[in-house]
DNA sequence: TGACTTAGTTCAAGGGTTGCACCAAACTGG
DNA sequence: CCAGTTTGGTGCAACCCTTGAACTAAGTCA
């Protein structure tokens, strides 16, 4: 029923082998190493199906055998000694590319979930808006550069700080890219092999998606992003998928209107989350001039040491972290998501904001509390969480391998 | 990847004629009867499956045919006249069922959405807790009094005040029925012919489902459902499902501390939203003494009378209807719902609430406003919306049709 | 009446899984 | 050392579902 269905509406029985071949590979990846015997015990399939499925994932490269022969360690076992197949997906990749104003950055995740690329430019393209055809450009150098590396693309998707449209393909508006109504999809194609799945979507929705992929909710199905640069963004993983909202607003939880403050925020409205707990309204609190220009990480690592030897700051982060448990506890009563994931400066500030948020959030939760953990992915958390959504899209069966 | 997953992980080709048959009931609900030909195209089935797929529809009674010769109006067509198909559900029902602590409901709602079944019954059953034996009866009356009327039941969901595990089967707490730790969905399975599929949900979930479903969001993917009893509850839709969270709590809204208000509520906690705009609070706004065991219902209706003819009534309903307003603002940002939904006493007295809601929403929420309806549902809202659960897994094709 | 057009059915072919028979490779016990 | 046992893995006929093309059905138009 959701508008970003990638296959289409109906099914063949080619859809029940990619499903099925996509329950192999999860239980793969959540129980290693695995006979074909164990895995159809586990997957429920029969020995024959998975004979044939795990043959198909070997001639892709995805899987490898161990050589026969080798000895397992451990008791004794009566009856042929299984020889166990393992997620080996560095031949099989997921590109993740970040898009912003003057920063691209490039992850490649294989199966098994390892990084086998990283890559960033800077630099802006283009003048008042960003250069397109330098995206494609970064695509394709990225491209080669897996290929030359012997890796095949499973799929593309593109992380940008705007609004994407439901089809997961248009930009609808950007305006710090100065995209409005882009196909960026379209626009990028070419860049990679023909059948090659194209996606897009929201940076802040890519890095929630990364928490919960590989960082520090790895594994978790229900993930509260939040992310504090010069504004407040955020993400909501639920059941493992990320919730986009009508219109794609959702995780724009940095214009809540949360206490009784009457702030102007850059937005033009009043009182919003972000005028409390932004880059801005941090500095303000701890009594450092804001200049502009400079990345607000940077500017974090500054606050961070002056907190270091100043009690002043300290107290300034410490009445910047009450609101922003105050937001976080009025996100985890909505969502019970069980775990919140704080990125950007909070991160970087995590040791004199967690222990307020902890304290406030096991006060105000009325399920009873919600961990929390600080990001350790940074600057590439969108960019892995893009390259996370083209191995999601495979393990869910959205997505087939390709062909041998 | 859900915990809730109904069928077996494993997929069969059976799985694809469940998952057409699917597409077939959705394209005839979303666009009305329409010919074998016509469902081939906007399906993409060819026109062999079409026949087989609306073959066996036809054998259970899903759908019927127009009888043929019945000349088409409008203008002429040419080749041979269609015959269109038409969803005609009446002999497959959902059924839902509310158990509360003084009041029973049951809903049946066939393929088409109609409503074949409502009966209720009042008076509680047990004495400290809710007596499972005669949820299990009533199980059992409804069952026979559908099928004396000619209906075949697809699938039996309760809605019950209370936390509901992942499986959807065993109530984790209730504690207004006293119930901790309770297979129900075990507890009625004998009352349903077997193989009928069994499922329990939290009512403010399934009251949010029915919204969008049969209410006044119908075929709406993403809505915000907040009702007023005497606490505050409510339930996320996106993209068509209800949104559960990691331990069934994401719903209780009512408990979120949105502004600096220090009032006490009745959780313990302070600044609770639900101390701000549940049934207590806004009788103390308007002036009026809060009867317990009266209907909550009941008393609004009191409250609506008292404000057709009172200016200081109608006052205090506005500051109620801004912190409604503040905290609708506030999940709209986060959630992007398009929709949102007032159920319970919000509903009854909308004409003094909602111009200050709408107002407030518009101003407020960063993707540009959302859509406010009340609810009309009323008092069946959660067993329609079980109801609509049981067809939900039916159209999304997560339950396949009964064997003819 | 006959050509044309559109609706619907029939049927061989192809892809996928199942379940069972069968082969393979170890350990156990005498 | 060799048969017996146990467990891992493959081969194959049967079954289910969709596809695509050929074919039948039932109208309109000239």
């Amino acid at each position: 029923m959701s508008a970003a269905d990638l296959t289409p509406a109906t099914r063949t029985s080619e859809d029940v082998r990619v499903a099925n071949t996509a329950l192999v590979l999860r239980t793969l990846r959540a129980d290693g190493p695995s006979s074909r015997a164990v895995l159809a015990a586990s997957t429920g399939l029969t020995k024959g199906t998975v004979g044939t499925i795990v043959g198909r994932l070997s001639d892709l490269g995805a899987v490898h055998e161990d050589a026969p022969g080798v000895a397992q360690p451990g008791p004794a076992t009566r009856g042929r000694p299984s020889r166990p197949v393992t997620l080996e997906g560095s031949p099989l990749v997921g590109l993740g590319i970040e898009v912003n104003v003057d920063y691209r950055a490039a992850v490649a995740l294989d199966l098994a979930g390892a990084t086998q690329l990283f890559t960033e430019e800077r630099g802006a393209v283009g003048g008042d808006r960003v250069d397109v055809t330098e995206v494609d450009a970064f695509v394709r150098r990225c491209r080669r550069r897996l290929e030359a590396d012997g890796h095949r693309l499973l799929g593309l998707c593109l992380a940008v700080p705007g609004l994407v449209e439901r089809d997961r393909r248009v930009v609808r508006s950007a305006p710090n890219l100065g995209w409005h109504d882009l196909d960026l999809a379209a626009a990028v194609t070419g860049g990679v092999p023909a059948g090659t799945p194209v996606r897009v979507d929201n940076d802040a929705n890519c890095a929630a998606r990364a928490e919960a992929w590989v960082g520090v909710a790895s594994g978790a199905e229900h993930v509260l992003y939040v992310t504090g640069t010069v504004g407040v963004g955020g993400g909501v993983v639920s059941d493992g998928d990320v919730v986009h909202g009508l219109r794609g607003f959702a995780g724009e939880i940095g214009h809540m209107r949360l206490g009784d403050s009457d702030e102007r925020c850059g937005c033009g409205r009043r009182g919003c989350w972000e005028s409390q707990v932004g880059l801005l309204a941090m500095l303000r609190r701890v009594g450092m001039p804001h200049e502009p220009d400079v990345d607000p990480l940077l500017v974090a690592e500054q606050v961070a040491r002056r907190a270091a030897v100043d009690a002043d700051v300290r107290a300034g982060l410490a009445l910047l972290a009450d609101d922003l448990a105050r937001g976080c506890a009025v996100l985890a009563n909505a969502l019970d998501p069980g775990t919140i994931v704080l990125g950007g400066y909070f991160a970087t500030l995590a040791p004199w904001l967690l222990p307020t948020v902890r304290d406030r959030l096991a006060r105000d939760v009325f399920a009873g509390g919600c961990a929390v953990r600080t990001s350790t992915l940074g600057l590439r958390a969108a960019a892995t969480g893009a390259a996370a959504h083209v191995l999601s899209d495979v393990f869910d069966a959205r997505v087939p391998l390709p062909a041998p």
